[in-house]
DNA sequence: CCTGTCACCAAACGATCGTTCGGGAGAACA
DNA sequence: TGTTCTCCCGAACGATCGTTTGGTGACAGG
């Protein structure tokens, strides 16, 4: 059976969300893959660029799938319902764990090739929060609750994956739409 | 000059927040700490024991001086504002930077060890954000508005250091006053 | 002064890290 | 059929990982 690049990032994505950066080791992702760690070098010049590579294949599924739940011609409120069901729906299946929120915290403020990718995917998300805002609460306002959403998500997130505890992830999604 | 077991856990601290748990090596605290790191097993049997014993070390930093703040003979909102003031010193200091989170997503859900622990930080930090709402939201819904504070503050600060932006958190914090 | 105890050094352990390299099997194209 | 290219193996590279061991100088209690 032999891999494309996109295999490899596929099964890359789910090794890097369980263990994080530092604590997968390119064994760890052959092994994902079904072969030996020398041979992502064929692939992939580097574990970082392996890595970079995850971290733009995630941010293309959001902005592909999840992020235009957000735009178009539906009512404000169902267009942030269909959002927050999406990214619910998203991180049930992957038991809380984010992995740019893993990655910001583990690298991103110190390699700047990391933190622009990641702080593209937050800037993305919090524009797609934003968009059914605007009509009640301005441009301006909407911009800021966005950003304030999509940390109350990743703080909900990481108390889902350490206790297991999925109530804050509600309560922020049910405040997302009532704030609509 | 030679150094107690405190400060080995004091140096380490630093190190630690910066680099993580994976990103940190034996040779990087040795190295922090003026010495050598095989000097270091003579303070901890382990790597794993010298981070438990690091995260023991913040848990009890905040027990001793920024939880208590939220109780006491105070009005609600003056002991709120004292907790959210303590809490943006603390972390305006470290660049955003949480350990306890940062450990959360690298390690807390796979070690049992570490997630007790980071845990029980967690919820003693929910417990200290519930406390002045109970007035107001009744013993139930302060302990869920605290736990959901809590989150909005760990995305918040996950944006601080990831880029820079301050604003998430100032606002989580006037929320948090507003809402007493 | 003697005797421990404490904090540390210096060196090494096997294991694993990310990475490199030469070559081989198999499909694609001529 | 011959050639080329793609994907991968197998083995090794030097470096670094967490950890262990034996010993040394400083200091405290008797």
């Amino acid at each position: 059976m032999r891999l494309t690049r996109e295999d490899v990032v596929g099964r890359a994505v789910e090794v890097f969300r369980r263990r994080g950066f530092h604590g997968t080791s390119m064994a760890d992702l052959a092994a994902a893959c079904g072969i030996l760690k020398g041979s992502l070098y064929h692939h992939f010049p580097s574990k970082d660029d392996l890595a970079l590579a995850v971290l733009e294949d995630i941010h293309a599924h959001f902005r592909a799938a999840i992020f235009p739940l957000a735009h178009g011609p539906l009512p404000p409120t169902d267009r942030m319902a269909a959002l927050t069901r999406a990214v619910a729906a998203y991180f049930a299946g992957r038991d809380g764990s984010c992995l740019m929120g893993a990655f910001a915290l583990e690298i991103g403020a110190g390699d700047e090739r990391f933190a622009v990718r990641i702080r593209a995917y937050f800037d993305d998300w919090a524009a797609a929060v934003a968009a059914p805002l605007e009509p009640r609460h301005g441009v301006v306002e909407a911009q800021r609750l966005g950003r304030d959403f999509v940390a109350r998500t990743q703080g909900a997130l990481m108390l889902l994956k350490l206790a297991g505890d999925d109530e804050p992830l509600a309560r922020c999604h049910a405040a997302m739409i009532a704030a609509t």
